[in-house]
RNA sequence: GGGCUUGUAGCUCAGGUGGUUAGAGCGCUACACUGAUAAUGUAGAGGUCCGUGGUUCGAGUCCACGCAGGCCCA
């Protein structure tokens, strides 16, 4: 007989992988899911571009997933899916991998290393493991577009970045600013964080901390600050860089720190000053000895400082409250009525210092920060050519004016210096190489604590020794410092993406609300400037003053202002003729200004998450190209990374999707066109880490790192990935367990393909083949093929929603409970009768057909999780009626499960009361199988009946339609329902809580107590009357739960409100059938020992042995024959040959010989 | 230090709107079943629901404060 399934024996799911791999290649398959839908409405996937210099691990298995199942789901729903990859190739771990492989340093880039030369090496490393990444889409089935992928160093990619940035620049959202950087005076460069980690970079030194006494303004606002003051208030903040102090403009306090007022005495002064500190550091400047020393009788010069705390307040209390500023030798230029006044500063700790912050915005990243974010303006001067410059200059000294107030107060104060000090010879730190051993000599730190030691100004003064960085390569203290930046003004729109953030679809939602809403609600502008070689390069040039300048927006225009250049004479011909836009060549741009000047480019690249957010635009290079494509697939319907990309790629994305939406024309038309209110995404996932099976992290240095290329390797892609989807959703951290995947093999994968080898076996000898034009009447349909069907359809609907709200977990727990529990427990173990016994029936088509559609549609729901095996079962039960299908054009006609359309749930199909019944069956077979147990009578013994307590007449009328199934299930002969009037049956009664709650609340008690203590007599009265009045309590049916759970002089099981007696006496006939079945049950073994077939027919001799066992088996021939394909059965006396056969309670002498 | 998040059996996880005895799978032990057999059923052992307070007649669930892990940011 031909074989119309295939029948697998050694089945391997990585194996199976391979052949569908194979099969989709050569058909096409993924590139036909995607042309298929021509014309379809396209449901847009974007892809975030990974970076090709490292290699995959495991956790993009995870999040590729993820990305995946949605995709491939959307694709089965009938929309288009474009998915086009895409590759992240600029930024600096590309550039560190570069040095690192021309052993050379940052320095060396332009010296002993041309751009040219640097560039093109990081051109070629940035693809480096594209073969791995590769290899791992294709392993994994990751269905992405990478043959016409996106990758951000090409032209017109970065021409699209342009056109966006002159969209931005055009409406003044692109300025030049500041930012606070770590900057080397010595050396007159900025340092990146990565040089700032270079080993020996912090050192141990020794500076003078000051804390100073910032005197507060008394207004209605500080009242509170002088109700039990002795003096005037002061603010004590403290600092480690006292050169900062003339240049502060604010305070930062912790909003929830408590603070105390304390009157003192100034120790240097010795003036009474009343002062403001955190109240858990009041311990760190006053002794708990002087707490109790009279104010009064303080005289100046005592040692011994009495201090007193006479206010307590919190931080919140401070903020607002404006004091004098410490050292009036400047004015801010702007905003001069906000400076000097206390704000809140997430970053206060009462760690050491005062809990009050100096804040000095142009030297320190936290003060900057704060300080834009109230409003309080840095204090800058103009320099000659009008430009804002901060008072320390890039050589590391105060500017002149601050200068000469340090002078006279060195001259005022009488201060003793190791040379004359000018007004320009203030450095900030010794960058000037003087001699420190000189008695005299003294740092401008010191000089200024000095003068505020003098002018009443300085509380505490001290050396103190902490770790500060250094320049690495002239060992110079770095100074944190203003540097040229360009910045995207998101600020200007930061409500704007609050309230488009929230049309966000986020999963979960607390990282839309959370960690990403309140990263918006704190936004600052985004700074664009990076100082490297290899990236998108700035397109702006300005001229030297910097008083003219011109952002490009395409290529076009570029070379427009380049000819106006060239006919000018500022350059011979174009540097960047041959298409490339990176550094050096377009650093060689000279441009010509309106005013006839030459204007040269900034040198700054631009942030890489710059390159991945616009990949929308770019990646289309939109909107010179592709127009149509574009509209089609923005905004994206789904998005999906880990939820590290909260602040990377998810808020540049938005960003700059919010900010085009506003600011450029042309977006603005797309947006009203396609319906869009201004985001970039309307769905997004973000998944969490990937850990170790102890829930470490993984790394190279504890050896705990999963490849994932053996991963697949050994189980299949399938598996893996529904592992990780059905084990925990994907925003929750994944412990990678190999156990865990083996589980998931044999308990889920296992099951199904048992499930569908069960059905390939059967089918193919009675010749079944799926006729799509020719389904079998419906009548034919047994209540457990209509309830399965049923489960199917609930199923069905379960899992669509699921996958609909980006819930992958739960329909992967969905499919596995029904093909573990319904499907494979219950269904096929119920019916196997069906199947192999007997010739073809309309019954056996049934039976066929139902679980010819179960797997078929359980293939197709896990399809988005499971590709390949899913495709391979789809093929399995499809190849063979193809053509047919083809030619009648009916649903499978495709060739792959992945080209097919989403089986709707018919909810006309499903049968509540059926599934309800069929739960009550399998719950009643639990009971009875219980006790069973506890009575040790094996299932193969018959027993005579099962006496069933019902409750109401639903109950039992719902049992009769499973009735056969129970009795088949459990060998049991009967049901016998039982009610009021049997007098057997002991009820017992229980509060109704949640329903008395509500009614009774403090009384629930008494209520439970009366309801306990109810009379026989009373529940039977409440059940036929509704109500009963007990203990002052008027009580009606629905306040109690009636059950029964006892029948005195039976064995009984209770479980959930169902009970179940058993009548466990055994008759002759019932021994006699348990005989036979036990009988029966030996010879299949024998059978299965002679490896003998199926269909082999046998002949069976038995010694005789007793009246029992030969009435038994003389009763039952008929049965016994059938069951093993006997031609005979003959009881003999003696039989030669016979082995011994065990049937518990005695010995049989058995022989089978083979008939053909 | 801040934001977000997790904590339930040996392990992986479920446990709308508070409700009586907190569940499932795996693992372990025992028994049973057997023509799906590298399956299956039943039972048993196994819990301070992270801790401490609070709200409530009643808290795994709500509130507060902690502790421990994770991510991001400082």
């Amino acid at each position: 007989m031909a074989s119309n399934y295939k029948e697998y024996r050694d089945l391997n799911f990585a194996k199976i992988a391979e052949e569908m791999l194979e099969f989709w290649k050569k058909e096409q398959i993924f590139e036909k899911s995607v042309s298929n839908r021509e014309g379809a409405e396209s449901f847009t996937f974007y892809e975030g571009p990974p970076s090709a210099n490292g290699t995959p691990g495991i956790h993009h298995v995870m999040a590729r997933t993820v990305k995946d199942i949605f995709c491939r789901f959307k694709t089965l729903e009938g929309y288009q899916v474009k998915r086009k990859g895409g590759w992240d190739t600029h930024g600096l771990p590309v550039e560190l991998q570069v040095e690192k492989l021309l052993g050379i340093t940052k320095d060396d880039i332009g010296k002993k290393f041309s751009i040219e030369e640097y560039n093109n090496k990081c051109r070629e490393t940035v693809m480096m493991y594209k073969d791995q990444w590769d290899d791992l889409t294709t392993k994994m089935g990751y269905w992405v577009d990478l043959k016409n992928p996106y990758i951000t160093y090409e032209k017109e990619y970065i021409e699209s970045l342009w056109w966006i940035l002159k969209q931005f620049y055009d409406k003044g959202l692109l300025y030049k600013g500041y930012t606070i950087q770590p900057y080397s005076p010595s050396d007159g460069t900025g340092l990146s964080s990565h040089e700032l980690n270079q080993p020996g970079c912090y050192k141990e030194v020794k500076d003078t901390s000051i804390v100073a006494q910032f005197k507060v303004k008394r207004d209605s606002k500080s009242e509170f600050l002088f109700a039990n003051a002795h003096s005037d208030a002061f603010i004590l903040a403290w600092t480690t860089t006292p050169w900062t102090l003339p240049s502060n403009t604010a305070l930062a306090v912790g909003e929830k720190i408590k603070y105390v007022l304390v009157n003192t005495f100034n120790p240097y002064t010795f003036k009474p000053v009343s002062v403001v500190i955190a109240k858990d550091l009041v311990g760190k400047y006053f002794a708990e000895k002087n707490k109790d020393l009279s104010i009064e009788n303080y005289k100046p010069g005592d040692k011994a400082i009495p201090y007193k705390v006479v206010a307590e307040f919190t931080g919140k209390e401070l903020v607002g409250v404006r004091y004098e500023q410490l050292m009036p030798y400047l004015q801010p230029l702007t905003d001069a009525d906000k400076a000097f006044q206390v704000v809140a500063g997430d970053f206060v700790t009462t760690e050491d210092g005062t809990g009050v912050v100096h804040t000095s915005p142009t030297f320190g990243a936290d003060d900057f920060r704060v300080a834009k974010q109230n409003g309080i303006p840095a204090l800058t001067l103009k320099d000659e050519a009008g430009n804002e410059v901060p008072t320390v200059d890039k050589k590391g000294k105060f500017v002149s004016p601050i200068g000469e107030k340090l002078k006279e107060g060195v001259a005022k104060f009488k201060i003793k210096t190791h040379k004359p000090l000018g007004a320009d010879d203030f450095y900030v730190k010794n960058y000037t190489d003087e001699d420190e051993s000189h008695p005299d000599y003294k740092t401008t730190d010191v000089i200024i604590s000095i003068i505020l030691k003098e002018e009443n100004k300085a509380f505490d003064v001290r050396k103190y020794e902490h770790t500060y960085p250094h320049s690495w390569r002239t060992d110079k203290p770095v100074l944190y410092y203003p540097l040229d930046a360009w910045f995207i003004k998101t600020t200007a729109l930061k409500d704007k993406m609050v309230e488009l953030n929230k049309t966000i679809n986020w999963k979960p939602e607390s990282t839309g609300t959370g960690r990403f809403g309140n990263w918006l609600e704190n936004l600052v502008d985004w700074n664009l400037s990076r100082s490297r070689y290899w990236g998108t390069p700035l397109p702006i040039w300005r001229t030297k003053d910097g008083r003219e300048e011109i952002c490009i927006g395409s290529l076009e225009q570029l070379n427009k202002e380049i000819e106006k250049s060239i006919a000018k004479g500022l350059m011979k011909k174009s540097p960047v003729e041959k298409g490339d836009l990176h550094r050096p060549y377009v650093d060689d741009v000279i441009l010509v200004s309106a005013s006839g000047q030459p204007m040269y480019r900034e040198t700054d690249l631009i942030d890489v998450w710059f390159d991945s957010g616009a990949m929308p635009y770019a990646q289309w290079h939109y909107p010179f190209e592709n127009a149509t494509v574009f509209e089609q697939n923005y905004p994206a319907d789904f998005i999906a990374e880990g939820v590290d990309q909260t602040r990377g790629w998810f808020f540049t994305l938005h960003a700059i999707a919010v900010m085009l939406s506003e600011s450029s024309d042309v977006i603005k038309a797309v947006n009203k066109k396609v319906g869009n209110g201004g985001v970039a995404f309307k769905n997004v996932i973000s998944n969490g880490l990937v850990l170790d099976k102890d829930g470490n992290k993984m790394s190279k240095r504890k050896g705990n790192v999963v490849n994932p290329f053996e991963a697949l390797s050994t189980y299949g892609a399938d598996v893996v990935r529904w592992y990780m989807i059905e084990n925990a959703p994907p925003w929750d951290n994944l412990k990678f367990d190999f156990d865990g995947i083996v589980e998931t093999q044999r308990r889920f994968f296992g099951t199904l393909l048992n499930t569908y080898s069960f059905f390939a076996l059967y089918a193919n000898i009675d010749g079944f083949v799926k006729d799509e034009m020719n389904l079998g009447d419906e009548k034919h349909l047994t209540n457990l093929d209509r309830w399965i069907l049923s489960k199917l359809q609930t199923l069905t609907q379960e899992v669509t929603k699921a996958y609909e709200e980006y819930e992958p977990t739960k329909a992967a727990r969905a499919i596995q409970n029904f093909v573990n529990d319904h499907l494979s427990n219950w269904y096929v173990r119920l019916n196997r009768k069906r199947f192999w016994k007997g010739e073809m029936t309309q019954d056996k088509k049934a039976a066929y057909e139902t679980l010819y559609e179960c797997i078929m549609v359980t293939a197709q729901l896990m399809s988005p999780v499971a590709p390949f095996f899913s495709d391979w079962l789809y093929k399995n039960l499809t190849d063979n009626i193809r053509a047919a299908a083809i030619k009648n054009n009916t649903p499978l006609r495709f060739a792959s499960i992945h080209l097919t359309d989403l089986t709707k749930p018919e909810t006309n199909r499903i049968e509540e009361d059926l599934e309800k019944s069929m739960d009550y069956a399998q719950r009643i077979c639990s009971l009875v199988h219980s006790i069973r147990k506890n009575s040790k009578i094996k299932v193969r013994t018959p027993l005579k009946k099962i006496l069933l307590p019902v409750v109401d007449d639903s109950f039992a009328t719902r049992i009769k339609t499973v009735e056969e199934i129970i009795l088949a299930e459990v060998n049991v002969k009967a049901i016998e329902y039982i009610d009021d009037t049997s007098g057997i049956v002991v009820k017992k009664v229980k509060p109704n809580l949640p329903k008395l709650g509500k009614q009774y609340g403090p009384k629930m008690k008494e209520v439970s107590a009366v309801i306990a203590s109810m009379t026989k007599e009373e529940i039977a009265a409440i059940e036929k009357t509704g109500k009963l009045s007990k203990g002052g309590f008027d009580l009606s049916v629905e306040d109690v739960l009636i059950s029964s759970e006892d029948i005195p002089g039976w064995a009984v099981a209770t479980e959930g409100g169902i009970t179940v007696a058993l009548d466990i006496n055994i008759t002759d006939d019932l021994k006699r059938e348990g005989i036979a079945r036990d009988f029966v049950n030996r010879v299949q073994n024998m059978r299965k020992d002679m490896g003998l077939e199926v269909l082999d027919k046998i002949g069976i001799e038995v010694e005789k042995d007793g009246e029992v066992v030969t009435a038994a088996l003389t009763e039952f021939k008929e049965y016994i024959s059938v069951e093993t394909q006997a031609l005979s059965l003959e009881l003999k006396e003696k039989v030669a040959g016979a082995s011994d056969v065990d049937m518990d309670e005695f010995q049989l002498k058995v022989k089978i010989s083979v008939k053909k």
